[in-house]
DNA sequence: TAAATAAATTAGACAGTGTTCAATTTTAAC
DNA sequence: GTTAAAATTGAACACTGTCTAATTTATTTA
């Protein structure tokens, strides 16, 4: 089959990681196998395990890869905002949970056993994912209340994540809602509002 | 094995069904196994398909358990709550949730097929418990606004949700957030108030 | 009561899964 | 060209859900 001409370690790392991510938007985490990204790159099982380690540790590689696409396309979704670049956030949220439904729900279907650190680069990425989004509560709070940027900004992550999951999940059309979107962004600028923020302020 | 005249096949359900619930709150979803459920009952695994149909349905019949179980929770809550009847919900949906992690989970881990609908009984107990909510924010709403009640209760329950979630699946955690019902609290009460209501005037 | 019918139950077969690891092949070094 | 190191394999193991022909048990009929 492939031959160690063919990759160094760190080529055949990521031709792994390539494909393992395609599969996971492909069929979504109930489905994933690390037996089929193994049949498509051509390798035996026990490479992608030698290489990994885990199933585990693969599947937190694949998340760390959404993660580092879902920041980049929030900040190119800043990047082009309006005045209100908080509504720009919550549409950036919501759409590239959307457009990429199988990797998002992955971030949360993956449950490590408890009691399992995160490795340092993952928890990285996920703070820095919150880190854009305090950024621009900070940019809208008054000077006075700068700093409750950091806990408001992860209530606020916490509170579009909820109405984003309901939203995919099938809970919201089961209970009629038709804009969550909508609906997250009115709660979020009631929390900002009340934290003294004034719209068009940034 | 089992006899036939030892149960009913209304009362084989039920045991499979209390057997299979019990198996889920002690393993969690992922490594929930119908085979288990058998054994444990003394049945064959044939015997629980052709009970339930497909693990899929008797996932449903589970969490359906679950909702009941939780409405049935927040209803005694709200019967010695005090004045403030909707932190009495918060926080009757996050002690349900960490006293019950792994049925909670389930409910959210359980994500059926694409396009197939759940059963009528299903929505019937999830309606409910949004049902339990829109009816104590219809109390805190002023009388002219009473009619956003159930679309306001659908979103802050996701709200509730996002903050739970987030507590017991380890992201606050990592992101140092140390009081996620605190937090979400807040957010009920600055969308409530966004809204009119006026904190004591149920 | 004995035979015939209906219902309930079984367990094996099938195609998958993650995981491990001794054996093999390939590459690099001497 | 030989040797040492690294990479790769794939069979084995213990699981999983799902289906279904065969069997056992219960009920009804004669």
């Amino acid at each position: 089959m492939a031959r160690r001409s063919d990759h160094s370690r760190e080529q055949l790392e990521e031709l792994i990681l390539a494909e393992a991510h395609g599969l996971m938007a492909e069929t979504g985490y109930a489905r994933f196998s690390a037996r089929e990204v193994a049949k498509r790159i051509g390798y035996s099982i026990g490479t992608i395990y030698n290489v990994f380690g885990s199933l585990d540790a693969l599947l937190l590689a694949i998340n760390s890869r959404t993660f580092v696409l879902w920041a980049d396309w929030l900040r190119a979704k800043l990047a082009v905002a309006g005045e209100d670049r908080i509504a720009a956030l919550v549409a950036g949220y919501f759409d590239f949970a959307a457009r990429n439904t199988n990797l998002w729900m992955a971030i949360y279907d993956h449950r490590p056993l408890p009691g399992a650190e995160m490795p340092e680069p993952y928890r990285r990425l996920r703070a820095g994912l919150t880190g854009i989004v305090e950024q621009e509560v900070a940019l809208v709070l008054p000077d006075a209340r700068r700093g409750e940027a950091a806990a408001l900004a992860r209530s606020l992550v916490a509170l579009v994540h909820g109405h984003c999951f309901f939203a995919l999940n099938g809970t919201f059309a089961l209970l009629g809602e038709e804009q969550p979107e909508a609906a997250a962004l009115a709660r979020v600028w009631e929390a900002l509002t009340a934290a003294g923020a004034v719209r068009g302020s940034g």
